[in-house]
DNA sequence: AGCACGCCGACT
DNA sequence: GTCGGCGTGCTC
C-alpha cells in the first residue's frame, strides 16, 4: 500500500488545544482534502460547542476514531507549516502541569493575539424568508438595511437600530425567520503593504522608453513625473531595476508633481501599480556600532563564563552595579550567533525601553527582533514569523518572549534575573520566565546565563551548591568607585528639629550642593501619588476604598482619591465624611508630594517625576530619559522605575526615602527585596570614574542589620544571613511553595472554604506542609474577601502526584454547595 | 469560558 | 397560566 492509498482510506484525527479553560485536548476529524497534510503545530479553526468558532492548535495527529462521541470536522487549516514548534508544545504542557493551569491558557498568552482568529457574530438576510407581513414597520426597515448591506455585525446592527441591547431585536427577527446569524472568521494579522509604481514591461525597454520621453514633450506634467521616476529608478541604464519600482508616495511627497497626471500615466498603461508586503521594522539604517572592547575584568568574565558552560548548563553572572555586564553579554551573544544558534535575551519590562536595546540594535543590526508588550499586535506577529523564518536569530524581549518559536537556541540570557516581574500573576498561567527559560534551554540544549548585581537567593543558592556555575565581576567598569552610602537618622533629626517636612537638614544641604555643582540627583520613593492616605484630625477617619481593604491614595494633580488595587476613584472630600470636620490632613508622602516639596525648597531646579502616573504614554518614559541624559533635568524623583538599568553619567547623588517601610514589610522576601532595591537604586550613582557617587538613606532605624550590608555592598554577608533564615523557617530555596487563595464576596465563605481546603490537604500531606488559612495583607480586593492557604514541600519531593491531589481537592471544594461562588487561585512558586 | 437545558417566583 | 431568574453540566 503506498502513501496515497493510505491517506485515502484512513480518516485522520487531530487532538487540538483550545483557547478555553478546559482541562484536556479535544479530538476533531481532519477533512479529506487536508489528509496527510495537517501538521502538528498548525492552527486550525474548529467549532466548539453550539456557537463558538475558535482557533485551535494541533497537538497530535492520529487515526484512532474516538469511541464515545462523533468527532466534528476541522473547518479550516490556517497554516501549511507549523506555526508552533514541537519544543513550544512541550513547553506549553510543562507550564500547564508545573503551574497548574489549563493548556489553553498557556496558548493564550503564548500566541500574540494577531495569530488568534477573532470570530465575530454577524447577521444576514434569510433568503428563504416567507412571512414579511409578520414584521413591524420598524423591523421591516431594519431587515431592508441588512438585506442591502449583505451582512451586519451585532454592533453595526445596534447602531443602525439605535438600541442598547441588540439581542432582543435579533431574537425577534430570528423567530420570524427574517434573518440568520453566522460567525465570520477573520485573520487579525494584516501585513503592512506599500503601493508601488513601475513602468509596464513595454516601456521598461530602453528604446520604447526613449520614444516615450519624446512623445511626452507636449505633456510637461506627465514628463515631470516620468523624469522623477527615473531619478529613483534608472530604468534607462538598468532596465532590471524597473521591476522593483518605487513607492507611490515618492510622488505625493513632492508638491510640484500632480497626482492626476500620475493617474493618467497609469490609465495609459505607461505605469502600473502593485503592492508589496514590507516589514514594520523597516531598518533605520542608523550607525552600526562595532563590538565594544572589553576591559581586562570583562574579558576574564567572558572566559570564565565560556569555561563554566563546558560543565554547567546554567551560569550566574554576579557583577556589581555598573560593572559592565552588558559588554560581557554582547560578546557571548556574538559567539553564540557565530556558531549558528539562536539567542534570546530577556529583560524586565521597564528596562527594555532604555538604552540597552538601542545599543544592541546598533551592534547586531537586522538580526535582532524586539519583543515588547508596548508593541502593536501586528509587530509582534512579525517578530514571531521572523523567528520562524530565520530572519531574527536574536531576540531581545520581555517575559512573554520565552514563547517565541525558537528551535535551535544556543544561549538564553536572563538579565536582572532577581526581578519579580519575571513572574506573571494575572491572568493564568502564573509562570516564571526565568525558570521556564531553564526548561526551554534543557529541551533545546541551550545554555542559560543569569545576570544580576543582586542575585535572587534561590539562584545564588544553586550556584553555591554547584548546580550553576558562578562568575563574579566585583569592580565597576573603568575603575569607577562604588558609591559611598550614608544613613541619615531621621529620628535624631526630628529630635533636633532639623526636619523640614520629609527632608532632613543634611539631605537638603547635600541636594543644594549638588545643584550648585550642576550634578544630577535621583530621589527614590517607592510610592506614587501625593499621599498614601487622608486622615481627619477630629475623629481619626481614614480614607479607605469601598471595594478593597486599603487606604485611598491622594493624587493632587487630579484632585482625586484613588485605590491602587482596583482603580476606584473619588473626589477629594471637603469635609470629613464621618464627622463633618474640615480638619482633613494628608498623611505620609508619595512621589507627587516629594516633587512638590522639592520644588518649594529649590525653586530654580528642573525637576522631573517618573512613576506610573507620568509614564502612561508610550513615549513619555523615553523622553524623560533623554532629557535627563542631556542634562535638561537636575533632579529625577521616582518610584522603583528609577532603579532599573538606567545608566547616566552625571548622577552623583541618590537620596532614598522611607526605606523602613520596605524593610519592615511582613513577608519572608522583604529583606531580599529591600537589599536588591536599595542596592540597585544606589547603583545609579557615580557610574563614571570622574564623578564619585554618594547615596543618602533616610531611616528611623540606623541599626537595622540589612542597612549595614547595603552600605558595605556586602552581598555575601546578606546572603549568608538570609539563607540561614530561609532554612530555619523552611522557605525557598529549601522548599517549594504553592499558594492557594480563596475569593468570595462573603468573608465567612472565603474563610470556611480555605479552612476546608487546608483540612483536606493536611490530612493527605501532613500538618507541617500546610499553613493557614490566614488573611493576606490586603484582606479584600474588589469586594472579594481573600484567604491564603500555603503549601510547603521539600525541594527534593516530586510534586506531580501532589499537584494532582491538590487539583482534586480544589475541585471538591469548588463544587461544594455551601461554598457556592467561590473561586480559588493557584500560584506555584509565588514571589 | 460560554451557552444550553432545567426548575421556581411576579406578571398579563 | 407564562416570562424569565440563574443554577449545573457539557463542549470533541
Amino acid at each position: 500500500m503506498n502513501q496515497l492509498d493510505f491517506q485515502e482510506e484512513v480518516t485522520q484525527f487531530a487532538d487540538v488545544i483550545l483557547p478555553i479553560p478546559v482541562p484536556r485536548l479535544f479530538t476533531y476529524r481532519v477533512p479529506r482534502e487536508f489528509a496527510g497534510q495537517i501538521q502538528i503545530g498548525a492552527r486550525v479553526i474548529v467549532q466548539f460547542g453550539k456557537t463558538k468558532i475558535v482557533t485551535a492548535l494541533v497537538a497530535r495527529v492520529h487515526t484512532q476514531p474516538p469511541k464515545q462521541y462523533q468527532a466534528k470536522y476541522i473547518l479550516e487549516v490556517l497554516d501549511e507549516t507549523p506555526l508552533v514548534t514541537r519544543w513550544q508544545l512541550e513547553l506549553f504542557s510543562w507550564i500547564s502541569e508545573y503551574y497548574m493551569c489549563h493548556i489553553g491558557e498557556v496558548m493564550n498568552v503564548a500566541l500574540p493575539s494577531g495569530l488568534k482568529i477573532s470570530s465575530q457574530s454577524k447577521v444576514q438576510y434569510n433568503p428563504d424568508f416567507e412571512h414579511p407581513d409578520l414584521l413591524t414597520a420598524r423591523e421591516k426597515e431594519i431587515v431592508e438595511e441588512i438585506k442591502a448591506k449583505q451582512s451586519l455585525t451585532y454592533d453595526e446592527l445596534a447602531r443602525f437600530a439605535d438600541v442598547k441591547n441588540v439581542y432582543h431585536l435579533i431574537k425577534s427577527l430570528i423567530g420570524k425567520r427574517a434573518i440568520i446569524v453566522f460567525e465570520e472568521v477573520r485573520e487579525k494579522y494584516s501585513p503592512k503593504v506599500v503601493r508601488k509604481i513601475r513602468l509596464t514591461s513595454f516601456y521598461a525597454d530602453p528604446e520604447n522608453l526613449k520614444a516615450l520621453i519624446g512623445q511626452l514633450e507636449k505633456s510637461p506634467k506627465q514628463l515631470d513625473i516620468l523624469l522623477e521616476y527615473l531619478r529613483y529608478v534608472p530604468a534607462l541604464r538598468d532596465p532590471e531595476k524597473n521591476t522593483e519600482g518605487t513607492p507611490k508616495s515618492t510622488f505625493s511627497r513632492n508638491d510640484e508633481l500632480s497626482d492626476s497626471s500620475l493617474e493618467t500615466l497609469l490609465k495609459k498603461g505607461i505605469f502600473e501599480s502593485f503592492d508589496v508586503v514590507v516589514s514594520r521594522f523597516a531598518e533605520d539604517t542608523g550607525t552600526i556600532a562595532t563590538m565594544p572592547t572589553l576591559s581586562e575584568p570583562q574579558q576574564r568574565a567572558v572566559q570564565e563564563v565560556t569555561q563554566a558552560f563546558q560543565e554547567k548548563d546554567t551560569v550566574l553572572l554576579h557583577g556589581v552595579t555598573g560593572a559592565g555586564k552588558t559588554e560581557v553579554y554582547i560578546h557571548l551573544i556574538e559567539q553564540a550567533l557565530e556558531s549558528g544558534s539562536q539567542v534570546l535575551y530577556l529583560l524586565p519590562e521597564i528596562a527594555l525601553t532604555t538604552q540597552i536595546v538601542i545599543r544592541l540594535k546598533k551592534i547586531f543590526g537586522e538580526r535582532v527582533g524586539i519583543y515588547h508588550s508596548k508593541f502593536s499586535d501586528n509587530e509582534r506577529v512579525e517578530v514571531w514569523k521572523g523567528v520562524l523564518s530565520g530572519r531574527f536569530q536574536f531576540v531581545i524581549g520581555v517575559r512573554s518572549a520565552i514563547f517565541l518559536p525558537f528551535d535551535s537556541l544556543g544561549l538564553i540570557i536572563v538579565d536582572e534575573e532577581h526581578e519579580a516581574s519575571y513572574k506573571q500573576y494575572d491572568p493564568a498561567p502564573r509562570y516564571h520566565a526565568r525558570d521556564s527559560a531553564l526548561v526551554i534551554a534543557r529541551m533545546q540544549g541551550a545554555k542559560v546565563l543569569l545576570g544580576s548585581a543582586t542575585p535572587s537567593i534561590e539562584s545564588f543558592y544553586h550556584a553555591q551548591q554547584g548546580r550553576y556555575g558562578l562568575v563574579q565581576l566585583k569592580e565597576r567598569f573603568g575603575n569607577a568607585a562604588l558609591p559611598a552610602i550614608e544613613l541619615i537618622d531621621i529620628r535624631q533629626a526630628r529630635k533636633n528639629r532639623e526636619m523640614k517636612g520629609d527632608f532632613s537638614g543634611e539631605l537638603l544641604r547635600q541636594l543644594e550642593q549638588n545643584l550648585e555643582k550642576k550634578e544630577q540627583t535621583i530621589l527614590f520613593q517607592n510610592r506614587r501619588g501625593y499621599s498614601p492616605y487622608l486622615t481627619c484630625d477630629d475623629c481619626s477617619w481614614i480614607s479607605k476604598c469601598d471595594n478593597c481593604d486599603v487606604s485611598l491614595t491622594y493624587h493632587q494633580r487630579d484632585g482625586e482619591l484613588r485605590c491602587h488595587y482596583c482603580g476606584h476613584k473619588e473626589h477629594l472630600p471637603r469635609t470629613c465624611p464621618a464627622c463633618g470636620s474640615t480638619k482633613i490632613r494628608t498623611q505620609g508622602f508619595g512621589t507627587e508630594k516629594l516633587e512638590e516639596d522639592l520644588q518649594l525648597h529649590f525653586p530654580a531646579a528642573r525637576i522631573q517625576r517618573m512613576d506610573l502616573d507620568t509614564t502612561r504614554s508610550k513615549t513619555a518614559f523615553q523622553q524623560m530619559i533623554t532629557d535627563f541624559e542631556q542634562g535638561e533635568t537636575d533632579m529625577l524623583v521616582g518610584t522603583q522605575m528609577v532603579s532599573k538599568g538606567l545608566d547616566f553619567d552625571k548622577v552623583s547623588l541618590v537620596a532614598i526615602f522611607d526605606a523602613d517601610r520596605m524593610i519592615n514589610f511582613p513577608d519572608f522576601r522583604s529583606t531580599e527585596r529591600s537589599f536588591q532595591l536599595l542596592t540597585q537604586v544606589s547603583g545609579r550613582a557615580g557610574r563614571r570614574k570622574e564623578r564619585a557617587g554618594r547615596v543618602l538613606i533616610q531611616t528611623n532605624n540606623t541599626q537595622h542589620p540589612i542597612l549595614a550590608k547595603i552600605i558595605h555592598n556586602d552581598y555575601e554577608g546578606f546572603y549568608a544571613e538570609e539563607i540561614e533564615e530561609r532554612q530555619a523557617y523552611g522557605y525557598p530555596p529549601f522548599t517549594r511553595i504553592i499558594r492557594l487563595t480563596t475569593r468570595h464576596l462573603e468573608q465567612q465563605t472565603a474563610q470556611a472554604a480555605a479552612q476546608k481546603l487546608a483540612t483536606l490537604l493536611l490530612q493527605k500531606v501532613g500538618t507541617d506542609r500546610v499553613k493557614g488559612p490566614e488573611s493576606p495583607l490586603v484582606e479584600r480586593i474588589r469586594n472579594q474577601f481573600l484567604f491564603d492557604v500555603l503549601l510547603k514541600f521539600e525541594r527534593n519531593l516530586n510534586l506531580k502526584a501532589i499537584k494532582e491531589f491538590v487539583k482534586e481537592t480544589i475541585e471538591e471544594v469548588v463544587t461544594t454547595k455551601e461554598f457556592k461562588g467561590i473561586s480559588i487561585v493557584i500560584d506555584v512558586d509565588p514571589v
